[in-house]
DNA sequence: CGTATTGTTATATA
DNA sequence: TTATATAACAATAC
């Protein structure tokens, strides 16, 4: 589930019930999903302590850590999330790690455990973080057309590539393709000044509305709202909306509104 | 038993 | 060097 919309959800989350409260527990239920630490470690690095300000960049929630030189950083992978609960709300079957405070619990909470926890010793250099393109939400046109007009890759797979851009995943990519009425598999760097003006509008208003609900919305006027459908069709014009593997991934898209 | 899955990464291939 | 395809990771659901 997890694009850059949910995992600003979380990151709201632990923003508005767990920061700057103590951190009193710090329960490892599966350790497979931590990273560069392990269960003592963690909770060495956590217990007494309150988490920061936190910060998101692409699908990474950035967790600091107040009077420590360490830092706790999340990837939900495909199936984690981060939830708040009371304290004597029953155990879920997912949960993973659970942070207790005075007023409720945080859980890391994931069904297939591709990622999880890493606990990075310095600040300053996350090395996780590295790699990463610029995060989406920071883009401006002319330097979203710059990074494209790099790849000689299709438009989807670079839109969707990390190290491009940091943040857009699978269902994002499609839903601003079919807004910007571009086929998935159309060469990122022979785009034109419009098409790349549609792509960084269509960016900019699918983020801005999956923010504010903290995830992709699967609204019936937005692509993603008939991906699931087998013979589902373009909320724009009707036509049966086409299905393939393109980057590897799954992609829909419309043949009338995004021809090749 | 087969298929599929919103993320990432290592490896092979073109 | 670059891009793409594939499998792998884990745990389901259909």
């Amino acid at each position: 589930m997890p694009e850059l919309p949910d995992v600003e959800g979380f990151r709201r989350v632990l923003a508005e019930h767990a920061k700057g409260a103590t951190i009193r527990k710090v329960d490892v239920l599966d350790r497979q999903v931590l990273h560069g630490t392990d269960a003592t470690g963690l909770r060495e690095a956590l217990s007494g302590n309150r988490f920061a300000e936190p910060r998101r960049h692409g699908k990474w929630l950035i967790a600091g850590i107040d009077g420590d030189r360490q830092t706790l950083l999340f990837h939900f992978g495909m199936t984690g999330e981060l939830v708040w609960t009371e304290h004597d709300a029953p155990a879920h079957r997912y949960d993973r790690v659970v942070f207790g405070f005075d007023s409720g619990e945080l859980r890391y909470r994931d069904l297939r455990k591709l990622k999880g926890l890493w606990l990075e010793r310095e600040p300053r250099d996350h090395g996780e973080l590295a790699g990463l393109g610029p995060d989406a939400c920071l883009l401006s046109r002319d330097e979203l057309g710059k990074l494209l007009s790099r790849s000689r890759g299709g438009v989807k797979a670079t839109l969707t590539d990390q190290a491009v851009v940091a943040g857009l995943g699978n269902l994002l990519g499609d839903e601003i393709l079919w807004r910007a009425r571009l086929h998935p598999r159309e060469r990122a760097d022979r785009l034109g000044r419009g098409d790349v003006t549609r792509v960084h509008a269509a960016m900019v208003s699918v983020l801005r509305q999956g923010i504010r609900v903290g995830r992709v919305p699967p609204r019936p006027s937005w692509l993603t709202g008939h991906r699931n459908e087998p013979s589902g069709h373009c909320p724009r014009c009707g036509t049966v909306l086409s299905h393939a593997r393109i980057g590897g991934r799954a992609t829909v898209w419309c043949p009338r509104c995004q021809p090749v």
